[in-house]
RNA sequence: CGGGGCGUAGCGCAGCCCGGUAGCGCGCCUGCUUUGGGAGCAGGAUGUCGGAGGUUCAAAUCCUCUCGCCCCGACCA
């Protein structure tokens, strides 16, 4: 492609709406262009992207033995009542309706559609296992849109559902998604990592992330680099503490605390550390429920596991009016002690603590030398706390590191979840009536690109891997002369014929401005033809990533190149 | 939805307090010179100042309402 005819706008200066990497990035590439709050048009340069990842995703999906189709984007409600995703799954579904004012949706994910599809066209356990995949541009009116591609409110999604007739095979089919999305990612030349993770709106029985590992990721991972233990921190489990020697119990003690209200606060106050000290945090765990939550001071709840926990699916902070009405304290100044009507769950690094310091249930005061059983009652010791970097590995080895991510796929073992409540059965070998064992595999197309770029860039631009940068080669013609002009475009033409991508700067602009938007783009490659070089019969070919120039005669360049371009996708390979 | 910020030329911004002519840099167009890391000179085009209403002789500027966008928190590929 000659970039003289190519819709390339690539700009000077940052786009002042952008502030994460890859989201200034592609617009300053021209990769893309926003069109409203997360939603974007992809120009030419970025769909060439999208559509190397598709044709990675394609042929890994193909390989696992994955059939693909295509379901509508648009499905009516109810399908969706059916399995009470319709109120359950909230306004992150967009609705509209017909013009008989029949209720619609635009699909965020498709387990409804495709579990009607398979109730009514399987039957035979001579028909499993099967799995079905798509990709397609998805739906999700998101509370916050952001990062540009990376969270829109429409994206490219691929996503795969399996039907099996036992756990055992539904277990098989789930390790070989496991095993084709490594090969995706690592195809796609990102470094990522596979965590373990909780299955949120989707449901079902268990379920991994795939996360590319990058600085600027919204995710925290947890992992414990001595075994092969690594979890998404909303999940990660946390070893019991040590129990070590008791201190004998002290006698209760009132302080006064005036406005102390945070731990730090407290601290600063009393001149301990956090840990010494314990939170009571008040969740409103029912129509007219609270349930006590102690954690440690220095360490932060986790809800997700307090959900987990006891059984339910939403949960949220006591409101200050709920507090006042369940205590006798202010928000800030509760503690265990003398609560009524109100069970107590304990962190199990609380359980372990003596003497410890707690909200005193009356404003302005907190109690010191506070003693589970002597003082209060707990319902229930567990792990309810934000795994940290620092904390026994549930696994064994010596402790528990992070690191940050982006989540760029999922995988999850639904069970029957789906099946059962859409009747998706089958006639097994007995000619007994079974519920088809489903899973539930997705890929974040779109935002997989982003990620790359997260991962691969520097402060001139992008630096693609080989597999989905949009052009293997970018040849800058850096002088003007019709010598440089010829050579290039024999060079264009020869690569081209070996099957090589290549994008032509073949514009009249001077050097220095084609350096820089070869830079930006970020093209593995770069030819460099000029008057200079070629007087010297050499061109120069410069590595984007690592900056290495290699000079070689234009007899030998083509040849060369095309070797060179094939190895880079060999290894990925 | 809560908190913070912003809408002025394609992009980045100034002007707004203190009302009176819409401006700067980059980009764009024409010509000449230049040409291996964002060229120089000369000439030129481009704006419903986000929208609606109000105050005023006069509004980008003051007031009211509204729409949109970005950033920080609770959701997710």
């Amino acid at each position: 492609m000659r970039v003289s005819q190519s819709l390339i706008p690539t700009m000077r200066q940052d786009p002042g709406e952008a502030e994460v990497v890859s989201h200034r990035l592609m617009l300053r590439a021209g990769m893309i262009r926003k069109v409203a709050a997360g939603i974007y048009s992809y120009l030419p340069l970025g769909l060439r992207v999208i559509r190397k990842i598709e044709t990675i995703v394609r042929e890994e999906m193909n390989r696992a033995g994955a059939q693909e189709l295509l379901l509508p984007i648009l499905s009516s409600a109810e399908l969706w009542k059916e399995t009470d995703r319709w109120d359950f799954y909230g306004k992150e579904l967009f609705r509209l309706h017909d013009r008989h004012e029949r209720d619609f949706c635009l699909g965020p994910t498709h387990e409804e559609v495709v579990t009607d599809l398979f109730r009514r066209e399987v039957s035979s356990y001579r028909q499993l296992p099967v799995t079905l995949y798509q990709i397609q541009t998805k739906f999700r009116d998101e509370i916050r849109p952001r990062f540009g591609i990376m969270r829109g409110r429409e994206f490219i999604m691929k996503d795969a559902y399996s039907f099996d007739q036992d756990a055992e095979g539904a277990k098989r089919t789930y390790q070989s998604m496991y095993d084709a999305y490594c090969r995706i990612f690592s195809r796609m030349g990102l470094e990522f990592r596979p965590v373990e993770a909780d299955t949120g709106l989707i449901g079902g029985i268990s379920s991994h992330e795939f996360m590319v590992l990058a600085n600027t990721g919204e995710e925290l991972i947890v992992f414990d680099p001595d075994t092969h233990y690594a979890a998404n921190v909303e999940r990660a489990e946390i070893a019991p503490p040590p129990i070590g020697e008791r201190e004998p119990p002290l006698p209760l003690e009132k302080v006064s605390t005036p406005n102390a209200k945070s731990v730090e606060e407290v601290c600063a106050l009393l001149n301990v550390p956090p840990s010494h000290l314990v939170k009571t945090l008040l969740y409103q765990t029912g129509p007219d429920e609270i349930t006590a939550v102690l954690i440690r001071g220095d360490h932060q709840a986790n809800e997700i596991k307090i959900q987990r926990h006891l059984g339910i699916h939403e949960l949220s902070l006591a409101t200050p009016e709920l507090v006042a009405r369940f205590t006798t304290a202010p928000v800030g100044f509760v503690g265990p002690i003398g609560l009524q009507k109100i069970r107590i769950l304990a962190d199990q690094a609380v359980a372990v603590l003596s003497n410890f310091i707690v909200g005193g249930n009356e404003p302005d005061v907190h109690l010191l030398h506070a003693n589970i059983d002597r003082d209060f009652a707990i319902e229930s010791i567990g792990d309810f706390r934000q795994a940290q970097a620092g904390d026994p590995s549930p696994r064994g080895g010596r402790s528990l590191q992070t690191a940050r991510g982006i989540e760029v796929g999922h995988i999850f073992m639904l069970g029957t979840k789906y099946s059962e409540k859409m009747g998706a059965t089958y006639l097994d070998a007995q000619g007994q009536k079974l519920p088809a064992m489903m899973g539930c595999y997705g890929i974040g197309v779109s935002r997989a690109a982003a990620a790359a770029i997260e991962q691969n860039h520097d402060d001139k631009g992008i630096c693609w891997p080989m597999p989905i940068a949009p052009f293997q080669i970018h040849i800058l013609s850096v002088t003007a002369s019709e010598k440089v002009r010829q050579a290039s475009e024999q060079l264009y033409q020869n690569l081209s014929q070996n099957g090589i991508e290549v994008l032509l700067d073949d514009r009249e602009e001077r050097g220095g401005v084609k350096f820089n938007d070869a830079d930006l783009l970020g093209i593995p490659f770069h030819i460099i033809l000029g008057d200079k070089g070629l007087a010297q019969n050499t061109i120069e070919i410069k590595d984007r990533k690592t900056g290495e120039k290699y000079h070689i005669s234009p007899e030998e360049a083509c040849e060369w190149i095309t070797a060179t371009v094939k190895a880079k996708l060999e290894i990925q390979a």
